[in-house]
Formats: structure tokens, sequence, C-alpha cells
DNA sequence: GCAAAAGTGTTGGCGCTACACCCATGG
DNA sequence: CCATGGGTGTAGCGCCAACACTTTTGC
């Protein structure tokens, strides 16, 4: 690593980028767009251009700070420390046009908020469906490569640690939980299988005997839960692709 | 990301480090300490301090080609493109205690050498046994951190693509195969139902006639493979962990 | 009002597959 | 002694059906 040798590297700008994720429970959406993405645009970018928050590390920032002070800046979304999972490392010359940018993406898991959030900053900031963006390339640089890992990253946690209710309201149903890993998995899941994998995992989720009075649904009324203590997922919650049609 | 503010962080380095595993198959050796790290020491450090090889990213240079320039200068090996793999990235303030220096690891496989590589460099670097690294602090840096986050990457993907193949030579056995495994398991797999699973993935290894007629060795004379041509491998190769004693 | 229908959550069961463990055979 | 192949019991799970509990609809 570092010898004793000069100091050449004072074109180099290191950035933190990050990619909230959140699953919105709406029913009336399908499966495969349910799942969104936190984007802004900038004031002085052209319309129908779009950019994950992010923004220069600043000296002595650890990098998780970057992410946490971007994302409050730039969309008024306050994330802690525990809800960020590094995702890789972006550095290729040519990604930014102007000069030699590294970029270190992070990803952050956050309950649907009801409403797209009020964001009273100079930047436009809004949850937009992960397949839209994909499918239309709005996206700066190289953001649309980095959210598709995110998502990646993002479901291998969910196979095999609890993350999933981060997604969820403090108080969750089984199908709120569910519809989560339906999310990424862009697929339907067999509820009564998924119910018995989440309860055989000790201090996946907690039982609270109540039945949700919400809003009047029909339908059976839904046990509640909340998040267990466990930190990880023993044997991991898998989904099998293979009997599916090929 | 980049907006269009001053250049204000030019003590910033940023370094490349690349963890090169490889799996040596002498039988003596109990599964556990299969599993190898190259590391060096360099001319001017403390003896006993050892470090990935590694070093700046130099201007207009893709971060995977430094990984490749640096293993080279400074263990005479030549890597190709294909064998790297991203770990992440390591920024936090004072993981090097003279600048911000931040760090893009790379995981590089490789199959096991016969001898320690003769390396005629002015540093010297010889691949050490990972368990040994990480239980004798000697490594600079964060560099046990880095090799115990690559060790888990590998793992992951031995599971679900067919890259234990590039720690082997290139006919290899099936115990071969199956040691790799081993040795990242840190646990015995049994022969009958690995040689199933991976006879039974398309393309992951592809027989040849039969007969190593190396060493004449103890026992009947195994098949010999070679690498097939699947980049994945479906349904992943998993390793129950669950009816072991607890 | 009341009954039927429709919608959601929960439980149970059948059958297949994967695999851990064991054993037989072959070089 | 190691490699290879076969056999058996069991756990996980995909799939389906039944049942529970509610709201909504029809008359």
């Amino acid at each position: 690593m570092p010898k004793h040798e000069r100091k050449i590297q004072m074109d180099f700008y290191v950035y933190v980028d990050t990619v909230v994720l959140t699953v919105n429970p709406d029913r009336e959406i399908a499966p495969k767009d349910r799942l969104e993405v936190l984007v802004m645009r900038r004031p002085d970018a052209s319309s129908n251009r779009w950019a994950l928050p992010g923004g220069a590390v600043k000296e002595g920032e650890p990098l998780e700070d970057t992410a946490l002070r971007k994302v409050h800046e730039e969309t008024g979304i306050s994330l802690r420390h525990k809800d960020l999972h590094q995702v890789g490392a972006y550095g290729d010359p040519g990604r930014d046009s102007r000069w030699r940018a590294f970029s270190i993406a992070y990803l952050a898991l956050l309950p649907h908020p009801g409403e797209i959030a009020p964001i009273k900053h100079s930047v436009e900031a809004r949850f937009m469906p992960y397949r839209q963006l994909q499918a239309s390339r709005v996206l700066e640089f190289d953001h649309h490569r980095i959210i598709a890992d995110a998502r990646a990253r993002a479901f291998s946690m969910l196979e095999d640690t609890p993350i999933a209710v981060s997604f969820c309201q403090p108080k969750f149903t089984m199908s709120d939980l569910r519809m989560v890993y339906e999310a990424f998995l862009q697929d339907e899941v067999d509820a009564a299988n998924f119910r018995r994998k989440v309860e055989l995992t000790k201090n996946f989720v907690q039982p609270l005997g109540v039945m949700s009075s919400d809003q009047p649904t029909p339908g059976r009324p839904p046990m509640l839960y909340r998040a267990g203590r466990a930190k990880e997922i023993t044997p991991p919650i898998r989904f099998r692709s293979s009997p599916r049609k090929d």
C-alpha cells in the first residue's frame, strides 16, 4: 500500500452515493413495481435527469457519515448508521466526464413513507419505482448499474438476515413481510410456506397476539408481529426458482 | 454527486489492495489450514509486518488495472482481469495513520503454485495460511478485516458460480474440487453427495477420459475433469450446517 | 336486516426432491 | 487406501385444499 511516495493524486474525487430502497405496501400495485428508489434532481440539472443522493467526502469524515449527511441535506430523510450497507466502489475512468471520480455506494433500507416525503429543500427528491427507472434510463453517471447492484445485494441479505423487517412498520403483518420478499424476488411467494419458514426461524419475528384494527379491510384480520432480535437467519430463507417452467 | 465545487480533497489517496487466495492441495494439511493468502513484506517495513499487495491508482487507470499491476510488481504473479472480484471499499479516517487513505479491495482466486513462487523482487512475498494470519495479527492497517471479507465473499461465490475451478489446475480430480469447498467451509464434505451435485450441474465440469497418471497414489485412480463453460450454478450448491450437533 | 358471496389470513396434508449418512465395489 | 456408485431415511418445501374471520353485495 502506501509507500513514501509523492502526492500525485490531486485531481481525484471521492464521493459517496446512497441507494435508499423502500417497498410500497399498496396492494393495487403489481409486486414487480413495489420496489422504489429515492432519487433527486439537481437544481442545475437538465429536466428528466435524476441522480442518487450523494456527494464528496469531507476531510476526516467516515464514509457512512457522508452518506447520512448527503441524504439528509438533499432529501430531508434521516437515516441511521445501522441502516447502511456498503454495495461497492465505482471508479472507472470516464464514469464522470469532468474528472476522475470514485464513488463508494451504500444501500439503505427504509419503511415506506405514507406519502412522498415532503421535501423542503432546494433540490427535488422523490421515490420512483425501480423498474421504471431501469426501463427509462434517466439516471446520471453509472447510477443504473449502482442501483442494480444494490438491489442484488439487498436480495441476498433478505435470504440470510432478518433485514426484511427494516422495510416494515414497527408493527407489521405476515403479508407485509412477505410482500417485501416478493418485491425483490419479482415474483409471488406461497403464503403458507412463507409463514412456516418465518415462524420456524428463532427470533426472526415476535408475535403480538393482537389483530390489526387499522382501516376495516375485507378478510380475516391478520396477526401482528414485531421484529425479533435475531441477527441472522439459520437456515437461510431461500426461494427456489427451479420448478418454474423454463 | 459531483456538484461544481472547488477541489478540496487534495490530501486524499486512493489505493487498491488485492487478496490473492489459493488452496493448498497437500493432503497432509488439515482442511482448515489449506486456505492461503498472498502477502508481502516491504523493504522498509519492520520485520514481522506483512501487507497485502497493493498501491496507489494512477491517473486514468482503471481500478482493476491497478490491482493487476501492483500484484505483478510486488509479487511477480500475473493475474487476469477475469480473476478479479471486488470485495469493497475501506476508508475510515485513521486506518492509515499518515493521511486519509481509501482502499478498494479486490479478490483473486489462483491455483496453488507448487512451491512458494520464486519471487525475484525487492520485496519479499509468499503465501501464508489464512488461519495463521488471523491468529497472529501481523498484517498492516485493516488488512485483517479485508482478508476476512474476501474469504466470506469467495465462499458465497463458491455456492452459485463455478469459480471453485479457478483454484484448481487445468486438469483436476473431484477431490481437488471438493477440497476447495472444504477449505472455505472449514469442514469436510461428503464425497458421494458432492460428486452428484457437481455432475448434475450442467457445464460445471467436463469429464476427460480417465486417470491421473501423476504420482501413483494409494487408492483407486481418480477421474480427471476440466472446467465447463457454465457461468453460474443452478441450483446453487449449498451445504447445510443444521444437522450438525449443536 | 339477513343470507350469500367475496376477500384475506391461517392451518393441514400430499408428494416430490435434496441430501446426510451408510455401505458395497473397484482399482 | 481412495474413488466411485448405490441405497435409505428424513427434512424441506411446492402445491393445493380446507377452514376462519371479516367486509361487501343482493334481496
